[in-house]
DNA sequence: TGGACTCCTTGGAACGCTCCAAAACGCGCG
DNA sequence: CGCGCGTTTTGGAGCGTTCCAAGGAGTCCA
């Protein structure tokens, strides 16, 4: 295995033409004749040479290469805005550095300098546990697009959400219309989106004047939180007619909950969570809920990333995309 | 942002050494004196010095980079192996770099181009999609791991899987111990783990003396796949008492069906999958499994690349390890 | 006081590429 | 046949590191 990899100047030697010119050839510049053009191709392909990218970023000053942190591999819907994002930086002819912090912001940070290192020439953070001011030094460097948190945008920084307020109104109004007052809510901690979910939970309730019903339980956005919220709010006496669910994965804790007390999905109570993860489509889950576009949100950072990387002119900041309801098996009417 | 990255030459003019001494200096050489050494990391902190690891792996001919490609992104049994794959990277002080090649083997072949160029000291391929030819000449310039398939190994190609005919035997053996019989099996296409796992599920039976009861639905390892072929199978008349799948998410797909059947499981009919997918675990689905380590296989092929990149000789060139029997919700005892 | 050592430090070459200014080539034309 | 012009081609410098051979500066001892 590898000798020594041939590098321009053997291709230029066995074609009989200066390194500069298998250079401009290797790049496809209109400026080299058909005759050099096919020797240097036959050359390249006898050696089977390949380009060096360490190398030409290195004398480029670009490195065609993006960073992406995942804070974490558990909840499924980071893959998938991974799977966006990847589509979109590889279409550029871009190249993904992944790295991941595992929730731990030490390891997170030393593994974004990393990439800096490798002078990527974006990042983008698919959530993070990132203390505001390193964030922004980072940014300093590259510009940066965050997924899913919108509480920290300035220069250099730009975010990509969906628009939780109006997702867990539709949420709350989809209970509504089916007749529900007795809605209990799975909160899922102080992370962004689900304090935000919890905070319209509550002004939902209120406006319909079901103060008096508000239940909120605490999870964690985990499976088994939600099921020992649940089991802790189903032990405790009357159940409620429909759960809200701070996200899919603690949702399907709660169906889970639910199932060991003996109620019924749906006629005894309705469930419905937030993500519009895959597996909720299952037809053993078939999990109602508020779908944030995933693999969209992943393409729409990235092509902000690209806007300003190239330096387009936009000042708005902070990307809001629409949340959908998808109505599957968990939701129906409560029982009269 | 970014005048100009602050090089090694402006930490040196600042401290007042030469620019040798501050290559020694960062990378914790003990020949510098305590002196030089504080001047050296007062300046670079003081002007944000981060070097640049492009002009690092060109002068080194080492890029600290390791190529990953993951198939596809939608059986999450991958990502599991990338984040296994990925720990045991960044042990060792390497990087990560990911592509994928969505099924497409044009694009594959493209996207790892792409990782060579890069320069990457290795290669791991979580499944892949690549006519043979295609990987033995790849593993002429770096050495590979393939995840998963076994068929391929040779100069350069080492393998992790897990033993699939003793999964599924143990599958089987769980399910006779149960008392079942009648056990259908839902395939998984062309693949190789898949057709191995039918192919024991037919010797199994044999064995056993049921060949007149063997049956075999294709499906084609995707939740749908499984669901529909569960849908046919339940149509034609009188179910088994327990359906065999050849991975977990089509698994899942048959427990669709069986519900829409009216069958209740596990007391109408049992069910086990084949992954150990963490989905499975969540207490809605409980879905009874043969699981492979998946984070464990990931970690173990980062392993045996490393150890073939450090040229350690070993021979054995397919690393197998042993699946696991999950107990779950969805066997039991057929109805009698 | 000079040599032999040890310890630090240094400039220059190299890594494989791109960019640039300038050279070489070819061709038509007066 | 020489000139001018557009097209091709070229060598050298530079990208930010590492590596290496070699150069100081001390220290110790005869």
């Amino acid at each position: 295995m590898n000798e020594r990899r041939p590098t321009i100047h053997d291709v230029a030697a066995r074609a009989g033409v200066s390194k500069s010119l298998v250079s401009l050839a290797m790049r496809g510049s209109p400026k080299v004749s058909d005759a050099s053009r096919a020797a240097i191709e036959k050359a390249a392909a006898e050696l089977g040479y390949r380009p060096n990218a360490t190398a030409r970023s290195l004398a480029d000053r670009r490195s065609r290469t993006i960073g992406v942190n995942m804070a974490e591999l558990d909840n499924p819907i980071f893959p998938d805005m991974l799977g966006g994002a990847h589509t979109v930086i590889r279409s550029r002819n871009y190249n993904t550095m992944l790295v991941s912090g595992e929730r731990d912001p030490e390891l997170e940070t030393m593994e974004l300098a990393k990439l800096l290192e490798f002078q990527v020439e974006g990042l983008i953070l698919i959530s993070h546990r990132l203390p505001a001011e390193t964030v922004r030094s980072l940014a300093d460097e590259v510009p940066i697009v965050v997924l899913t948190l919108k509480d920290l945008t300035g220069p250099g920084i730009d975010s990509v959400v969906t628009d939780d307020e109006m997702g867990t109104r539709m949420a709350m109004q989809h209970l509504f219309d089916l007749g529900h007052r007795d809605i209990a809510h799975v909160s899922g901690g102080s992370l962004e989106p689900a304090v935000v979910r919890e905070r319209i939970y509550r002004s939902e309730m209120q406006a319909a004047g079901l103060e008096s019903l508000t239940r909120v339980i605490e999870g964690d956005l985990t499976n088994l939180g939600g099921l020992e919220a649940a089991r802790s709010l189903l032990r405790d006496g009357e159940p409620p007619t429909a759960i809200f669910a701070s996200n899919d994965i603690s949702a399907l804790g709660v169906m889970a909950a639910c199932q060991e007390f003996g109620l019924n999905i749906p006629s005894d109570i309705s469930i419905i969570g937030y993500d519009g993860i895959a597996l909720g489509a299952l037809r053993t889950l078939s999990l109602t809920t508020i779908a944030q576009p995933l693999d969209r949100m992943g393409q729409v950072a990235a092509q902000r990333l690209f806007d300003r990387m190239t330096g387009a002119d936009i000042d708005d900041r902070s990307i809001v995309l629409e949340p959908e309801l998808l109505t599957r098996g968990t939701t129906a009417p409560p029982r009269v």
